[in-house]
DNA sequence: GCATGTGAATAGATTCACAGCG
DNA sequence: CGCTGTGAATCTATTCACATGC
């Protein structure tokens, strides 16, 4: 295979790249020099076929009859998903969220580290997190810019979710996690991802309720019943 | 459309139906009583044609030439959600992400109630967080059955997950979300959905590292330098 | 012999484009 | 006439199965 030639990854691979990463390193720890395809299926929760062509796609390193070296392995994924050296990111809100999320060690064990707190709240401008120190958000794009930052989090309310997005792009973010229970629009050069907690546990919701109540008080056929009160309330307030 | 075989939702679907729904809210709170495909796209941030293809799955509710009733067609998600009561849910585990995610407002505010904070640490037990009181793992199975619990999160450090996954199960309850950076195997009968926030950034941190440095600071053509030293650490302790 | 690498087969999701109906 | 509903076309992802090469 061509070594310039073997770009454009899957979306679907690249999403479980981070999976075989975590599975490499355990791997590597315990001073396991070489791993199967099947093994690091079963250690990412996948099946090993799927992990063969996920690999292939990054350029084919495993030997027949052996499997992968899992140094090299491990250097190849690093490589891809941008590893090799720490990356900054900065977190934007510190309400409760916000907090969890710089401490988060899950972050800097894996390569980033949160070199700044941003709140739009004078008065919990100042105030130490962890091991830094919550700044202004007047202040977005000196930090930007003198830190070198390209991804940033957002765990501000919904309501000022696209605002703080758009200062983060005017500030020359070209990443964005948002974790603001919202949609938000940015320009094609800015990728972004989402992460909403709530929507999680309504998938979850759903197909717990499909597997039927293991207590089997199977009610009467469910009827589309006539319209639940629906709207609970929207207020988004603390994240 | 036969009432009882519009079954067998497309997992696709069924992840984006929580979208819909918070869309169909926020529409709602305006007193807006129909909403277009097109407008619920926007609002969603995905396309026309997938809003209809998804909605027609739950047996199409929309009316030609003027679009879909607000009310009923979020009656139909949160019948299909199973939000159409308040469900409880327990976190396992109350570090600081579990403390953040016993705040947070969003669960409230989408159906959901947390009922139940547990933790191993004999030294947390009786400590407040919020409104309620953190108990003991121990307690685990009668909580869930006295609460009717069938939902837990778990948020628990990567070492403990699989423990804590197997207590839940045998305490009775049928979903999982899991926090903790580990995969971790449940039966068959149970649902199990995880969410992994450093994950989420490594796969940010692909995708921007694509798009090419905005700087544009493009350093020799990108060799698969030799194997950087590969394991940061793994210790996954603060959750 | 054994585990990778990969074409070919299958399954699933998205998008198109327009018929159907209020 | 406008917007839904949906087959058909397309694109993407997964799985199969086996030739390939250490």
């Amino acid at each position: 295979m061509d070594e310039r030639e073997r770009r454009r990854i899957p979306e679907a691979t690249v999403s479980r790249l981070p999976l075989y990463y975590r599975a490499l390193l355990e791997t590597a720890e315990r001073k396991t020099t070489t791993i199967s395809s099947e093994r690091l299926a079963e250690m990412a929760g996948v099946n090993a076929a799927k992990v063969r062509k996920d690999l292939s796609y990054l350029g084919s390193y495993g030997t027949r009859g052996v499997g992968y070296d899992v140094e090299y392995l491990l250097a190849q994924i690093s490589q891809e998903l941008g590893l090799t050296e720490r990356r900054p990111v900065i977190i934007a809100g510190v309400g409760r969220l916000g907090q969890a999320l710089a401490n988060y060690a899950g972050f800097t064990a894996r390569g980033f580290e949160v070199v700044a707190l941003l709140d739009a709240d004078p008065a919990l401008v100042g105030e130490r997190v962890g091991a830094l120190a919550v700044e202004s958000m007047g202040d977005l794009a000196r930090i930007v810019r003198e830190r070198a930052v390209a991804i940033a989090i957002v765990a501000v309310p919904a309501e000022a979710a696209q605002q703080v997005a758009d200062d983060l792009v005017a500030a020359g973010v070209t990443a964005i996690l948002n974790f603001a229970p919202k949609v938000i629009q940015v320009p094609d050069h800015v990728t972004l991802r989402k992460v909403d907690l709530a929507i999680e546990l309504q998938i979850l919701s759903f197909y717990e309720q499909r597997s039927g109540p293991q207590v089997s008080e199977v009610a009467a056929p469910v009827e589309p019943i006539a319209r639940p009160a629906a709207a609970l309330d929207f207020g988004e307030a603390a994240l």
